[in-house]
DNA sequence: AGTGCAGTTGACTTT
DNA sequence: TAAAGTCAACTGCAC
């Protein structure tokens, strides 16, 4: 039992022995306290939620299980970081401290520069390598599809063999509500952990990609044909680099349909590093539109009609409502459907898109927040880079559930509808659901001269030109000679 | 058999 | 894997 000073591993959203550079490295050098901070400050956050918690909490508790295999259970503690952390330093004493870097809002950015400033009047140093393909200070994209490659590709880490234990009480894992999280009840919710990831991954790659491409646009299909692990990715249950490695080793294993399902699902990897890069070179990215013209130009919407009935699934366009119902009762839905919600939410309602991206982000099981706000701008159309995309609701449900399988069973109210009516349900007179807040159509309308006409304003184009060179793929949307190619980037980025 | 025409399909452009 | 509009080429049918 070490009773000195101790390697302090600091596990944020990294929640896994396997792959961990910064247990492995602390472990080589001396006794290791691996500690998880709970934050009531961080859950307090407008973005959090209880069932983004109980994810966490479930891969915590797997990740307690697996560290006291090796020796040193979990440690867990409750406060805010800095306390937590000079609180430990006094009792043991802190040789040095490790944690992956984390690209994540302002409340973390903050957090984490008050950590450096403690760690640092202290003497003690802090060692911060990354778990994700997205590069702290990158000087340009140039280049980033090649180090995401090799990033993916390093060795894995392996687990340290074993730990020395330390003399120090565990603590417990807080219930949402001792943490001041308000009910949240999420019925559907998918357990967090590593043994759910093992399982999701290995039950992909053995047979779920095989209909992921035909079935990844459908929130009905896609639920059993996407990998669904992004919650896992979101916990650190497993890396990126651990699913690209097995996908790889996979591919070369299948053939047909199941090779072009994991060449996606590998696609998607890098998409996901390449939106988290976003955040992490433009912070501000959750707070103000990339693009500066956008700023100002919708209602807030907050606490009105229209808001409260998109964000309670009651906006009379079945296929939205059941998109936001299932999404309300599970924390989960695919990338399409994700996208249709901001769509329909910033254009057809014309609400701003912090508070629409608030509400989706609480009932995101798997929010990660680089991820989020990239795509809640692109879809509201405010990053100046992408082509407007503004989905047709009823469109879409036809195309993505013509059957009307999938909304009779998250809107009971139209169970008695046959398809194709039960998608144009104020043509059928139906009782005890709602008239349509307004024709889409005449809304979709309205909301796209909008903002093609900021977009014909005085320097657009020069801006967006730049917010292209500092974010945009350097696979599509560059302007050669002079000409836009393909201005929009073709992807849905659900794993 | 060849012509005229309504309707369909797909490539492409615009918003 | 945006939607809607345009237009040319094509198809199938009637006569």
């Amino acid at each position: 039992m070490a009773s000195g000073p101790v390697q302090l591993v600091w596990f944020k959203r990294d929640l896994r022995v396997a792959d961990h550079a910064p247990l492995a490295e602390a472990a080589s050098r001396g006794p290791v306290l691996p500690l998880w901070i709970v934050e009531p400050e961080l859950w307090a956050e407008p973005d959090a939620s209880a069932r983004q918690y109980r994810v966490q909490r479930d891969a915590a508790g797997e990740l307690r299980v697996d560290l006291a295999a090796l020796g040193q259970p979990l440690v867990v503690r409750v406060g805010e970081a800095v306390a937590v952390l000079e609180t430990i330093r006094r009792t043991h004493g802190i040789t040095a401290l490790w944690t992956h870097q984390e690209t994540t809002g302002a409340f973390g950015h903050a957090r984490d520069r008050r950590v450096r400033a403690w760690a640092r009047a202290r003497g003690i140093p802090v060692h911060e390598p990354r778990q994700t393909g997205a590069i702290r200070a990158l000087a340009s994209r140039d280049g980033w599809a090649r180090r995401w490659e090799a990033f993916t590709r390093a060795p894995l880490v392996p687990a340290p063999s074993a730990l020395e234990p330390v003399a120090i009480e565990p603590g417990r894992l807080p219930e949402p509500a001792a943490i001041g999280l308000a009910p949240d009840p999420c019925p559907g919710l998918a357990r967090g952990g590593r043994r759910a990831a093992e399982a999701l991954l290995a039950s992909f790659l053995a047979g779920r990609a095989e209909t992921y491409r035909r079935a990844m646009a459908s929130p009905l299909a896609g639920w059993s044909a996407c990998s669904r692990l992004s919650a896992h990715f979101a916990s650190g249950t497993l890396s990126i680099r651990e699913a690209a490695q097995a996908g790889r080793a996979a591919r070369s294993r299948a053939g047909g349909a199941l090779r072009e399902g994991i060449d996606s699902f590998l696609t998607r990897l890098a998409w996901h590093c390449h939106f988290i890069q976003k955040l992490e070179s433009e912070p501000a990215l959750e707070r103000r539109a990339l693009h500066p013209a956008y700023e100002g130009l919708r209602v807030d919407g907050a606490g009105t009609e229209r808001f409260e009935r998109w964000a309670s699934g009651c906006t009379g366009w079945p296929f939205v409502d059941a998109c936001m119902r299932c999404l309300a009762e599970t924390g989960w839905l695919n990338f399409r459907a994700r996208a249709m919600l901001v769509s329909v939410a910033t254009m057809h309602l014309w609400l701003d898109w912090r508070p629409v991206g608030l509400h989706l982000a609480r009932l995101f099981a798997d929010y990660e927040p680089g991820i989020h706000w990239s795509q809640v701008q692109m879809q509201s159309g405010t990053t100046g880079v992408n082509t407007i995309r503004m989905y047709n609701p009823v469109k879409q449900g036809l195309d993505q559930d013509p059957d009307g399988v999938f909304i009779r069973r998250w809107v009971p109210e139209l169970a008695s509808l046959p398809a194709p009516a039960i998608h144009r349900p104020w043509e059928h007179g139906v009782c005890g659901y709602p008239a349509p807040i307004g024709d889409h159509a005449a809304l979709a309308a309205i909301a796209r001269e909008r903002l093609w006409s900021v977009r014909r304003g005085d320097g657009y184009r020069r801006v967006a030109d730049a917010i292209q060179l500092r974010h945009g793929s350097r696979r599509s949307g560059m302007r050669q000679t002079g000409r836009r190619v393909g201005a929009q980037t073709a992807l849905d980025l659900e794993t």
